[in-house]
DNA sequence: AGAAGTATGTTGGTAAACCAACGAAATGAG
DNA sequence: CTCATTTCGTTGGTTTACCAACATACTTCT
């Protein structure tokens, strides 16, 4: 387990965790390493959730199946990020989602139960383990809403303009780390009438831009 | 501290926790109630939130106050209610909102570092506490991706689909508690314009409705 | 540099939402 | 019951997004 340390030590999941402590609380949490062949079923649709998994290497899709057994991938992880916790925490009886190996893959696996359970005593770094839980399951919480207050306008261009106001931290300029097709996808707009609002938000001297650089007029 | 018990003992937050374990649990994270008169700040923008509020009597308000000084009322909290427990969590050092009392009112105030450190010893129920916070948090966050995946569609008429197909679990009829302009609110569109589009879907054969009950063909 | 491929901007026609205004039905108070 | 109020459905004009198709700019590879 010791390799691990250094695989998955920036892992937010992780922080404020040593390796001294590391070792101990893997062990007391009981956590296991699985590898999938591309394809293999890693957590089943319809069962509990009852681990978090972690990917070390590799990737995996998470599938979502709806009534009329029509499949859709909703999102597709590659190594140090995570999947499960949302259902694990949430209790779901029933997982709407199923996690399929998109390729070979490694899985750090952590059983939910354990981990909300602090042991008596000496694992003293389970209690971060905790914290940072929350803390991720809270931050990802706002992004949520942040993503909510931009699909929650309109029109193109407040989503825009809604969208600029949470990038720029109080700079008039700024610049974004996503493509033009990209950013239409996370407005939820066409990238064609997005590119044409951006021009005639340009013409009416509210912004200006050069590729990825904006700039609040 | 025993009459706060009768009062909050159905809320989630602390679902499981017998009235033996409770007050021990409470002074074991130092709780606090404390009362605020109409108008007066609870939390202030610009600060961390150290702790997580909850409403036992009267009611408060989340106001965000943006750059350029505008304040918009975000939500309207009343008994039982909790506040406060997302930026804890996320440790983010300087709020966007402010909490103020929008009534007289009575708050129980649970320090977040006391929440997520478990003491030692004897206090067997605070682990609960912790795996409570945790759904909570988990549970929101599956509201707001049902709530995004509904305003990701773009038209009125995916909207309502995406709505109703969350609303009635398997059944194809079902009630909604909301009246139209609440409706319209929540799937962020035009309550005429809903209305028409109803009409329009119940002409088409999709679905039938008479009030609040629906029906899907 | 030249060619191929990709990303971005532009345009015009169509479909949909917005908006205001109004009428009808349901609800509630006296 | 009657009147006032609220809720809901309808309609027509206006704005905006969608969509497809194309033009231009930028990248990359050789």
């Amino acid at each position: 387990m010791k390799n691990i340390f250094a695989r998955v030590k920036d892992n937010p999941l992780f922080a404020g965790i040593p390796v001294e402590g590391f070792e101990q609380m893997l062990s007391c949490i009981g956590a296991q390493t699985a590898t999938y062949r591309k394809g293999e079923v890693i957590f089943l649709m319809g069962n509990a959730v009852e681990s978090v998994g972690l990917v070390l290497s590799g990737s995996v899709q998470i599938v979502w199946e709806n009534a009329d057994g029509h499949c859709t991938m909703m999102a597709e992880l590659s190594a140090s990020e995570l999947f499960g916790e949302t259902f694990a925490c949430a209790g779901t009886a029933s997982s709407p989602v199923s996690v399929v190996a998109a390729d070979d893959c490694e899985i750090l696996l952590l059983n939910y139960r354990k981990i909300i359970t602090t042991c008596s005593s000496s694992c003293s770094f389970h209690a971060r383990l905790i914290a940072n839980m929350l803390q991720l399951m809270a931050r990802k919480n706002l992004l949520l809403n942040r993503k909510i207050e931009i699909l929650s306008k309109r029109t193109t261009r407040e989503r825009l303009l809604t969208f600029f106001d949470t990038q720029r931290g109080t700079a008039r300029q700024f610049s974004i780390p996503y493509n033009r097709e990209e950013l239409a996808a996370l407005l939820c707009v066409e990238r064609s009438a997005m590119s044409a609002e951006l021009s005639k938000m340009q013409r009416d001297g509210l912004i200006r831009f050069r590729k990825n650089q904006f700039e609040l007029l």
